[in-house]
DNA sequence: AAATGCATGTAACGCGTTACATGATTTT
DNA sequence: AAAATCATGTAACGCGTTACATGCATTT
């Protein structure tokens, strides 16, 4: 029956070892920092919270705001530490792999060849964008160096640059291997038509 | 209140382009031939192909076997030909990123250096014996250039060996920076320890 | 005699996103 | 006047895995 295995909870119990912080905070701090390696919404980080703090890993503290709705900060506890430190000692389970554009890729040929082509196109401009976006976070590291966790930002922020660069290098030689693909259709196609009466 | 995005009728209906089978079939296929790039579970395959064959989708003949249950075998119809190019025809959307391996690194200061290492070195196994899996694919693909989908198939098996090889680079990189971190660490305390009459 | 494989399927459960609700403040 | 931002939260729904059920045949 499904138990449970996701770690929404630890990400939360880990982001606070950082500094206390709301839900609302921590969807934020999600979205500039981790966002290219895990994900979590609304939907999750709020009864989240909720939950360990009901159980202990977390303390919370109403901060009134005028106007505004009340901010719950959250603080990682002691409990909250120990169940990190267990959750870190586990080494990582592998992701099932979920990728739509190679899915898509291994039934090529019943698409078109402009359409396949797009696909690797436009996930050559998101990745270069994405490229683009990791330079700056790595500036934020180097310019913050202060934080005990920041080599190791360093080194989740090189897993992502390499593995992007990769990328693209796969997109250049596909590229290549379609436009060869398609050329040599085309030539089969019409060298089929000149010499038809010569086949079998 | 979360529109479909799931592919697995799609998926089902491309490899039935290949040939008739059943969902028993199927299964064994995916575990053979997409399972690097896409995964179903039977508790995910049977209903939909219940559901695809009631919408006419897929066509289903019993095949009757003495002792064993029936076969189910299913073939794709013109109305499933239609829907699986509409569907290629869009392109495809990227995956949120869910990596438990960096998301664990991100925290690495609140982890044991050894087990940090772990990790790892767990990934370089397990990703070294996938590039093998991988030739072994590659040397059926090879066999068999019968298929229409071939050369795409090879390109989707240059993505994993393109990208493995990458993630292999990056551990090493990796694996060097964290001796370094440790080492680094250790000197200080033990700097620390001899002149810490001198310290502040 | 017990375990494994073939082959089909259902039920339960956890996960995660999206949509919606609220309400004040600030910006356009 | 309308839209966006801050801030919290709930409800509904779809997705996907796991566990279970069945029953015969073959292997150990």
């Amino acid at each position: 029956m499904a138990r449970r295995t996701s770690s929404t909870p630890e990400v939360l119990l880990g982001l606070l070892t950082i500094e206390p912080m709301s839900g609302y905070d921590l969807g934020q701090l999600i979205q500039s920092s981790i966002h290219h390696v895990w994900n979590e919404s609304y939907g999750q980080i709020y009864p989240s919270l909720k939950r360990l703090a009901a159980a202990g890993f977390l303390a919370c503290k109403k901060e009134k705001q005028k106007g505004k709705p009340d901010r719950q900060i959250y603080s990682i506890t002691a409990k909250g530490r120990e169940r990190l430190a267990r959750w870190l000692a586990v080494d990582p389970q592998p992701e099932v792999p979920r990728n739509e554009l190679l899915l898509k890729m291994f039934f090529g040929s019943k698409a078109s060849a402009p359409a396949i082509r797009q696909y690797v196109e436009r996930m050559v401009e998101r990745e270069t964008a994405v490229l683009q976006r990791l330079d700056v976070i790595d500036r934020e590291i180097a310019a913050n160096p202060q934080y005990p966790d920041a080599p190791y930002w360093k080194m989740v922020l090189r897993f992502g640059q390499i593995e992007l660069n990769a990328h693209l290098c796969w997109a250049q030689e596909t590229l290549a291997a379609l436009q060869k693909l398609s050329t040599g259709k085309v030539r089969a196609a019409s060298g089929r038509k000149e010499k038809s009466h010569a086949s079998k």
